[in-house]
DNA sequence: TTCTTATTTAGAATAATTCCAAGTATTGAC
DNA sequence: GTCAATACTTGGAATTATTCTAAATAAGAA
């Protein structure tokens, strides 16, 4: 299946229309899978698309968050960053540095297993890890 | 150990001084451990003490962060709250409502492991998962 | 004490995100 | 295809969260 009608398929079922804007900010995210903000989207939008709003990123975005095809990456206190890589991962944060890092699950390590308090009904599970990145540690030991 | 020396010796420890207002910031944060943002925290701090300012309860935040009584609870695009149960603990999001819960450890359940590719140092380890709570878990079953 | 340095304060400044109202594009019914 | 209904886009203004600044104050060391 093309990226477009993958794309097509997702919005759909979230009830959301397939526009050029999101077909061009996807593209943008699925190009560089660096945790981009809004504010970087926006710039690298702007090269195939001069006329895209930031308003319009910010839409696009939020549409591609909630047909799930990007995740929202939280750091403290600062912008919101977004990840096009949607098979199963987790997040590793740089104190150092501030880099975002992407942790690929490794096939052979146990499940995540969280026990719930009755009621919970959880949709997804995400960790985070914090600490020192290669490049920081290195650095540091010095 | 009182919580008082309990703080002072954290304060020390990352170089930082005691002071009435970090005092009584952590107080506040004790009393209630609903996970408020620096806003919320403002607000209850200045019942007892009227005169404390905004950029005060982000610095006295900030520092007990930095010396780890406090952690920072980040969730999409939303002010960043603050918690201070510093017992391992995951944290639960609701989609619906937007609440924060504490998720307790089981003893008995398998200890988290996430293999990390080398050179990544970790220092901290946090689970979210996301999903219904109980309570908009039942609404939305009518 | 007295000195040095950290902390607090109010308010201004910045950064990230949302809102708004008008125009444009897309979809489904005919 | 045409038309109506609705969703989407746009620029800019507005809002919200957070940081910065410079002066006053408080804490710890000597």
């Amino acid at each position: 299946m093309t990226i477009d009608a993958n794309l097509q398929e997702h919005l759909e079922k979230s009830g959301l229309r397939m526009t050029a804007q999101r077909q061009h900010v996807f593209g943008v995210l699925l190009e560089k899978r660096d945790h981009p903000t809004a504010e970087e989207v926006f710039i690298r939008a702007k090269k195939g698309m001069p006329d895209i709003s930031m308003a319009t990123v910010y839409n696009c975005l939020d549409a591609l968050v909630s047909c799930h095809l990007v995740r929202q990456v939280n750091q403290d206190r600062t912008a919101t960053r977004y990840c096009s890589n949607m098979r199963e991962h987790h997040h590793f944060y740089c104190e150092e540095c501030g880099g975002a890092y992407d942790i690929d699950l490794v096939p052979s390590a146990p499940p995540i297993e969280v026990p719930l308090p009755a009621g919970f009904k959880p949709t997804q599970f995400e960790v985070n890890v914090r600490g020192l990145c290669p490049e920081c540690a290195t650095k540091s030991r010095k």
